[in-house]
DNA sequence: CGTATCATTCGAACCGTTTTATACTATAAA
DNA sequence: TTTATAGTATAAAACGGTTCGAATGATACG
């Protein structure tokens, strides 16, 4: 690799001091116009670009942001497709903004929060973005100590600033969708409860009913893993039981194996039952049905996240606020709305996000 | 942020100088035992992190590589998945040797040259992982100039070290497991050129069909987009002109896109149609019918890709070598050829990956 | 006993920036 | 004319590590 020029190589050719050179290159004032021009001049005659390691020593920045991922999250709702949408929004805003995205995948919390630990205090990064789901209260507290500015993906169980969905809303707008196509026999199904967003989405489905005037029954939810071949269980157990024109799935996998389970059992979605679900997904698009789904707008998500971080990171202020980011129905063919009517099966609906009161 | 202990505190503590500090730290050799113990203990009770940024700086290593994903690949096979696995297993190895991974998007390939361009003059890392599909000579060339190691996942138009599957073997696989089953007239969806990978499936495809006395025939290649509408199209267009029953996809979003299509012209798969591609992702997982496909293998293309380029870094050698990864074939039930069976519909295969002159 | 050898240890230089405190102008105010 | 006051430019001191070369003391050898 060969060695580069230094800010002494360009501050000698422009005739400067290095700090005058410094302070040009920075757009710091206390340089006149034309030595600045010189300087700059210089620097572009050498192909100068600034060390980076030390410039990070001497101001005490690194401009650096760690993504912590969980290695879970790959099995979660379609995850792949979720991550690198959000990435995709985080990464956005970081580059206009002059930072760069570090990743590191844990393979637990506890492991999480000793990378953590150890990315802090080594002063590696100026900020973290969490994207752990179920990372709770004393792994936050533990991080606050540190005071590094972060901001958690998804509402966290203890008190921390994050960015998420409203998934009451969430929730809500799924099943209002059903409701109002006639539905009243709707099924849900739920994932673990130490997802917070499965909690969410299961208060909105009840909200909406609520408002409906629908009755809500504990027989129509049913708990599954958010893997395909434990919702298919659930549907296969209860669809003898219980009856139901409906049904709402917390992710797109779900989804999926509940059609696979109704099929087996040689019922037709969306003709006989309606499904619907939540996550914009490559599966969701173009499964057959495909699934009309809440659209997460995972890439938005992203972007306030890392906005709020840097906000954080160059004010020096930490806000305890949670951001949430709008979500939107999209209508394809699973719900059967527009079964039949053929041509464009698609359509958009930039719901109302009803502004549900959470807490 | 608290002010953290630094080597000079460690030193003070364990009663040394800060050399014999460094030295005993970093497990090298000159430090008694007795005082290397007595280091580490202070180290441990002051809770020392050493300085990442003094430490880049004054070794003038960083211990970070870099990823350079463009924008593009989102579109591409499913990509996703394909790149959070690929990402899984660089990260496993960076891990595992002490590296950070920095990550890159760039809307082209332009703005990826420009990016890396800086990244190595500004020494922000020791490496490079460059997962453009489409990136040619010249980037190549220019990257080669800056003699930073390197390394290309997928085969590149021009020369440099990287890591693929032999995709000639990929495409003979696949084909392979349609010919084994009696079919002779196997139409293939071929995706642009540009795309190596793409060209390389299709030789393999050409290969297995000379192999087995097949006659091959131009008229049942067909050229589409990586997108599921383009296959889509292609299909209806051929369908009716030309006889066949089986059909080979580059990449499993087009076999979702032909299956689309023959199901809108009352064509089912497999009954009709038998159909194999090419991707493990979740939509070939959990499609309907399920795709038999063939597993690249991501994660150990990018655990491969990690061992190469730190090889490199730390032997200051680079190699021009290829890697082939070895991909396997899973049968599921788009193929047919367990049709009908029920029960477990997932078998692994573990090809014989032909070991196919490529040259 | 003197000296070469070896294992330890240490002080100081160095990595390439930013930043602080200071000096030097030239101009404006007194 | 002197004295503030900006406006520029600079030298030197950080930042927190690694590493080089010299110094020290102990051991082995002739």
């Amino acid at each position: 690799m060969i060695r580069g020029a230094t800010i002494r190589d360009v501050a000698k050719r422009a005739g400067v001091s290095v700090s005058t050179a410094s302070l040009a290159l920075n757009g710091k004032p206390g340089v006149s116009a034309e030595t600045r021009a010189r300087v700059l001049r210089a620097a572009l005659e050498l192909d100068y670009h600034p060390h980076t390691a030390a410039k990070n020593l001497a101001d005490g920045r690194t401009r650096t942001i760690g993504l912590i991922a969980p290695i879970s999250l790959e099995h979660l709702f379609s995850s792949a497709s979720f991550f690198m949408k959000l990435f995709r929004g985080l990464h956005h805003i970081a580059q206009r903004k002059g930072y760069v995205l570090s990743l590191y995948i844990a393979e637990s919390d506890d492991e999480a929060a000793l990378q953590i630990k150890s990315l802090v205090r080594s002063r590696a990064v100026d900020g973290l973005v969490i994207t752990n789901p179920t990372f709770t209260s004393p792994y936050l507290e533990e991080i606050r100590r540190y005071r590094v500015p972060f901001v958690v993906i998804g509402r966290p169980v203890g008190k921390a600033p994050f960015v998420d969905n409203d998934n009451q809303a969430v929730g809500w707008m799924a099943t209002r969708h059903l409701i109002e196509h006639g539905h009243k026999r709707i099924a849900f199904i739920s994932g673990p409860d130490r997802f917070t967003f499965c909690q969410d989405r299961l208060l909105g489905y009840r909200k909406a009913l609520e408002e409906a005037g629908v009755p809500y029954s504990r027989e129509l939810v049913w708990r599954s893993e958010i893997v395909e071949e434990d919702a298919c269980r659930v549907v296969k157990e209860n669809f003898p039981k219980i009856r139901f024109t409906a049904l709402l799935a917390a992710t797109d996998v779900q989804a999926v194996g509940a059609i696979r389970a109704l099929k087996e059992m040689g019922i037709k979605v969306p003709r006989d039952i309606s499904v619907v679900c939540v996550n914009e997904s490559e599966l969701a698009r173009h499964f057959m049905p495909s699934l009309t789904t809440v659209d997460l707008h995972e890439r938005e998500l992203g972007r306030r996240a890392m906005e709020l971080l840097i906000q954080m990171i160059e004010d020096g202020v930490v806000r305890e606020k949670g951001i949430y980011v709008e979500a939107s129905l999209i209508i394809r063919e699973s719900c059967g709305c527009n079964y039949g009517k053929g041509g464009g099966n698609e359509k958009e609906q930039g719901a109302p996000q009803k502004k549900s009161g959470k807490g």
